[in-house]
DNA sequence: CGACGCATGTAACCTGTTACATGATTGG
DNA sequence: CCAATCATGTAACAGGTTACATGCGTCG
């Protein structure tokens, strides 16, 4: 039940309807916990109904009307009482894992070496992505305080999280390119 | 749909009874793919409906029967088509980053920053705990090959993603101690 | 008018989790 | 006999995914 404490992070700070929080999910919150609107709609309808939130109904010039939810005190309380909760550390689960301990069962070789080497290209892009939003959006880390010194240090997280994968995987491929058999030399 | 696979997987190196398998995937496949037993019976039941897979009741003594399952022809030629086909990098969903980008929106700093101790110990302890399983199973990785050298593959991915969180999480922490408020000092 | 973007939803489905049910056999 | 272990399931629910539905307003 993350999904609830996503939006109350994100409504606190700053207001919201659906749709805006649907384009922050595809954004920076979105970058560790990925929601689709319909999850979102449903989500932010619970959460009225418990008394989290509260939602207005606002005029817009030449668009539809949109609901703008903020959190009550409810929300703040459950919020405060799931950030001390314990979080129970997600184990790994990858199905690209699962694929390597497949490959060695027939010869099914390179067809999994050809999709790892999909997945670490696309890695390297992605870690490329985080590195530049940090180089441009904290260029001096050690100044940062409150708000910004948390993003900044989520966004180091997914740095570190993409080079993990990219030493990995560069590890499989080079074991399995030392070994390399006699047909591709050919 | 991934679970049928890692069972295909699993069988293609032993047959085994449902049961067999849920211990299987408490240890080694467990460490990148869980699933607890009530799934695998309800998987194996659609496998076989599919004709991926075959049982045979096989009596035991002092035991109950079991129902020990093979792959078929036809499993073998969906694991073969699924190993080949492109696997979307999982993107990362942390519930911890989550209460990073939340902590700093009250006075919920300490709270969060025990929740990330405390995570920063257990990845500490798996971390441990692979190293030694490595250092056990696999003494000389060079001299390694087939399903061998794919197992220890996958066993350095986990050390390497562990890794990965304690530098992150340490980070983390090192951040905020050095920005201590007086309360702590008092 | 028709296509597109904004905005909010519904419905069906699949996966995974939690709790419970059943029966056999061994060991105390 | 009772508890524990082995072994196989059922049922109910929560969360996430995919496809579809609806209505408004602008732009060409």
């Amino acid at each position: 039940m993350a999904l609830e404490h996503a939006i109350l992070i994100s409504l606190s700070e700053r207001a919201a309807s659906g749709l805006e929080l649907t384009r922050r999910f595809d954004k920076s919150i979105g970058f560790f916990w990925s929601a689709t609107h319909q999850q979102i709609y449903r989500v932010l309808a619970r959460m009225e109904k418990d008394g989290w939130i509260t939602s207005t109904v606002v005029a817009q010039q030449g668009r539809p009307d949109k609901k703008v939810y903020v959190f009550s005190a409810d929300g703040h309380a459950a919020l405060a009482q799931w950030l001390a909760e314990p979080t129970p550390n997600s184990p790994l689960r990858s199905e690209l894992a699962l694929k390597m301990r497949g490959a060695s069962n027939a010869d099914h070789r390179e067809a999994v070496l050809d999709v790892v080497r999909t997945n670490l290209a696309d890695h390297q892009t992605r870690l490329g992505f985080y590195e530049q939003l940090c180089k441009q959006d904290y260029p001096a880390p050690d100044s940062l305080s409150g708000r910004e010194l948390d993003q900044y240090l989520v966004l180091r997280g997914g740095i570190r999280m993409e080079q993990g994968w990219i030493e990995w995987l560069t590890e499989y491929l080079a074991a399995h390119e030392s070994r390399t058999t006699s047909k591709d030399t050919a």
